[in-house]
DNA sequence: GACAAAGTTGATTATTTTTATAAGCTTTAT
DNA sequence: ATAAAGCTTATAAAAATAATCAACTTTGTC
């Protein structure tokens, strides 16, 4: 039940464009850099995300990736769903005919028990947005400003 | 973000013994041919349930697996537990030191993600008892019955 | 007490998936 | 023209997962 790093990597870059929204692109090197992801991985990752349009890149110098769209129209989701084959917690929560999972009822009701999860985890990304993570972003940082002149 | 098969099996199987509480012990062999799970795999997976005390064995003929405690106080989540390493979204959900994980307050904005994620998963997998799955079986079985007597 | 039915254990192999690297390409601003 | 960027595909490396195997121990029954 692990994320995988590809979708971590794609989160976390993702997070990086929305920060920026609204101004110049940021070159996949300046990602890697800021989020320390391996370059060369990274590309392949901007090029899913690219390829399901969550992003819009800027050739030759000066380029770089911008989101394609608002930040608060970016779910969660959108990003795991252009980078892993799906977030269902088991291949058989929809579709497929009954015969081609189990046999009998019982698989059946190990189904249910995937089916309610799979719910609960698609509420939860289909629930955040990237202008989410920046709100989050900015309590967080105002917290510890916070806390800082506090001690002093 | 997939269950693994395991766990799947691990879940089947502890139903298997679910249905059968109160009664006499099921064998591996049984529990293998009943959900179609590889034998020698199946042992292993019961071992750990056996090491994580949710089974009790009895070894030789008219021997078997029965489940150690009420199907009512055994979570999924115990299973899982007995099973995986964790069910966590990601290694750094909780403890850690906030160094080890990612250097910037960003990477800890994406945890906040991942930790909003592991609590609903977490909800699902604690809030679910073999009994539920049990009364889950039960009710479907009832289901089709009366499907089955309305199309005739 | 012999035998067979069961669980126990640990090593090993096989397979698949994930992660990462590399190389060569195209586009475009200056 | 050149260099800075993105684009694409192939392949390698590593890790995790799934499965198999073999040899062992316990115990009920005849």
């Amino acid at each position: 039940m692990k994320i995988s790093t590809k979708t971590r990597y794609g989160v976390r870059a993702m997070f990086e464009l929305a920060k920026n929204y609204g101004s110049y692109p940021v070159s996949v090197k300046t990602i890697a850099q800021r989020q320390e992801i391996p370059l060369s991985y990274l590309e392949q990752i901007l090029n899913h995300l690219h390829k399901a349009k969550l992003v819009r890149s800027v050739r030759g110098p000066g380029g770089g990736f911008l989101l394609a769209k608002r930040p608060e129209h970016i779910r969660i989701i959108d990003i795991t769903h252009a980078l892993e084959e799906s977030i269902k917690p088991v291949f058989c929560v929809d579709e497929m005919a009954e015969e081609d999972q189990c046999k009998r009822m019982d698989g059946c009701v190990a189904r249910l028990l995937w089916k309610k999860l799979d719910e609960k985890i698609k509420e939860v990304l289909e629930g955040t947005t990237l202008k989410d993570l920046c709100e989050w972003a900015k309590k967080f940082s105002s917290t510890v400003e916070h806390e800082f002149i506090f001690h002093i």
